[in-house]
DNA sequence: ATGACAATCACATAAATATGTGATTTTTAT
DNA sequence: ATAAAAATCACATATTTATGTGATTGTCAT
């Protein structure tokens, strides 16, 4: 299908591991090794020379975190693609490694031949990740998506502190919604006691961060 | 390494792939199958007595979406595993997915032996899907990350923002920040010019919004 | 039928906010 | 060195908010 090789530049300061891969890629008639860095800066000299299609990085690295260089590499090349190789599946690297520009993510201890899949998919515009890591990126998206907490306002309240989100005086919301200024004071004060705020900005500031809406 | 088997419940509208995955599951001897659906209100009357390890789950079926029974499901079972089956990759269809508590979502076009795969692996607390889905996850992640808009904002004035955000008065921002009233006063209306709002509480729905923290 | 709740309106007043018009002192960049 | 930008403070005043204390009218479930 494809009609050249991947090329892939491999950023590993275990002797070990990088040669293992290096060997690897080397010996599968599909890949090109462009490159082997035991650390990022020697790696970030030469980067104009040897660009390859695909990166796999490796996290904890003396001098420089591979999440830093990956974020460098993308800042300068944003369309490459990197693949951090790691140890450990934790919350905060998969997190960082994700927001430096990262399209997979998966673990040393993958099978090697899992590992040249991960090359070919996020050479093809997937994200390569391992279940138990899509499990992690699918946790942070429960909780943020579902905190939302009921404050068990009534209707009317979740009208007038809609309203009050986008900005409007309560001049404005009583002509909005037809009601006199008073009326909406009378409901505002309640909001105000249902969510334990007393001010306006700090509805306003409740209401987003709790995702009422 | 598992003592029993995996049961799984499919949902799924056509006929063909009903019965073709039905199939495929019985004939696996590592799984059983407890129930075949071909939509959601037949399935939720009798959820009580199928109970599954795993719910395959079509997304667009007639009468209840795949997306709202989920939901349904995981607020009666929250510890059930679901997985997604469609023929779209849409980004919202994914993420409603995901927000309704699905833990995979893999492609109706995946072949057979990786939808066993998919279901051994939700089963063991991974999410199965595949890189082009992955890829979406992982886009959204950038996107929310990176929306940072700039409103040339000095250092104090996002100071002030800040501590109006977490509610504070314009006196008790004097305080915590050693200044006079006057001074916030000054600046908040520096920062109101900048944003374009005229309030306080239009000011901090503009902050939260735009994600300046 | 009746008590609980939702929604409406009124009046009063203290406190906070919004806005204008200045001025002085640091910092920062050219 | 010097102009621009940032941070500070002051005073005045109109508007808006916050808060309290009521009251009236529906609706709804027991």
């Amino acid at each position: 299908m494809s009609d050249k090789k991947i090329s892939v530049v491999i950023v590993e300061d275990d002797a070990q591991i990088r040669e293992g891969i290096s060997a690897l890629i080397k010996s599968a008639n599909e890949f090109s090794l462009k490159g082997a860095f035991a650390e990022c800066h020697s790696l970030l000299a030469a980067l104009d020379n040897i660009l390859p299609d695909v990166f796999l990085m490796d996290i904890s690295m003396p001098g420089m975190t591979g999440i830093e260089c990956a974020a460098k590499i993308k800042s300068i090349y944003p369309a490459v693609n990197i693949v951090m190789l790691t140890v450990y599946e934790n919350d905060s690297q998969i997190f960082d490694s994700l927001r430096a520009g990262a399209s997979g993510y998966i673990l040393k201890n993958t099978p090697l031949e899992q590992i040249l899949d991960a090359i070919k998919d996020v050479n093809a515009g997937g994200a390569p990740m391992t279940p138990s890591i899509a499990k992690r990126v699918l946790g942070f998206f429960n909780e943020t998506g579902q905190k939302t907490i009921e404050y068990n306002l009534t209707l009317r309240e979740k009208e007038i502190l809609h309203e009050l989100v986008n900005g409007l005086s309560y001049k404005k919301i009583a002509e909005t919604l037809f009601i006199s200024i008073d009326t909406v004071r009378s409901h505002i004060k309640n909001i105000y006691y249902k969510l334990h705020v007393s001010s306006k900005s700090g509805a306003v500031a409740k209401a987003l961060k709790d995702r009422i809406f």
